[in-house]
DNA sequence: GCCAACGTTGGC
DNA sequence: GCCAACGTTGGC
C-alpha cells in the first residue's frame, strides 16, 4: 500500500469540508499538472493520503482514504485530467505544521519540503509513520 | 525541438 | 502583497 499527500487551499476545500462529506466521500479534483496526474493515477482503492492545507494553514491536518480510483474529470475542458474520490478517515489530534516538518531531520527528503508546488505527492512508509507519530495519530492508519 | 515569455502556485 | 520556482505555451 502506497501512501500519498494532497494539498488543498482550505478557503476553497478544507478538511472540515471533507469530513462533512461523510463516509460517502466526494471527488477531489483540480489537478492540472502532469506529475501530479501521474501520482493521482497511481492511487489505489483503500490507500491513505495526508490532507495538507496550503497557504492559510500550512499543516497536515488529516488523513483521507481513496474510495474510488482515478476517473475522468468532466469539468476539465481539455479532457486531459481526472480525479479520485476521498473520504475522511481521521483528523490529526495535533496538526503537523510545515515549519515543524522542515525542522524534523527525518522529513528533510519529503517532497513537500523539496518541491512545494506539487499538489499530489508520494510519501514513504518512514515519513508516514513519523508524521502520524508527530500528529498524535495511531501509526496503523 | 528549443527556449523565451508568461501564468500560477504557495511560502514568506 | 511580493516574489521565487516551476510548468506551460507558442513563436521560430
Amino acid at each position: 500500500m502506497a501512501h500519498w499527500l494532497v494539498k488543498s487551499e482550505p478557503a476553497s476545500w478544507s478538511f472540515d469540508d471533507q469530513v462533512a462529506a461523510g463516509n460517502a466521500g466526494t471527488f477531489w479534483n483540480g489537478v492540472r499538472n502532469h506529475t501530479a496526474k501521474q501520482y493521482l493515477m497511481a492511487m489505489e482503492l483503500g490507500e491513505h493520503v495526508f490532507f495538507y492545507h496550503s497557504n492559510h494553514g500550512k499543516a497536515i491536518v488529516g488523513v483521507v482514504e481513496v474510495i474510488r480510483p482515478y476517473y475522468p474529470d468532466e469539468t476539465d475542458p481539455t479532457g486531459k485530467f481526472g480525479m479520485v474520490d476521498f473520504k475522511a478517515v481521521a483528523s490529526m489530534p495535533q496538526p503537523v505544521a510545515l515549519d515543524v516538518i522542515k525542522a524534523e531531520p527525518g522529513l528533510a527528503a519529503m517532497v513537500l519540503v523539496k518541491n512545494s508546488r506539487l499538489s499530489v505527492q508520494p510519501v514513504t512508509v518512514e515519513e508516514w509513520a513519523l508524521v502520524c507519530r508527530m500528529g498524535g495519530l495511531a501509526p496503523g492508519l
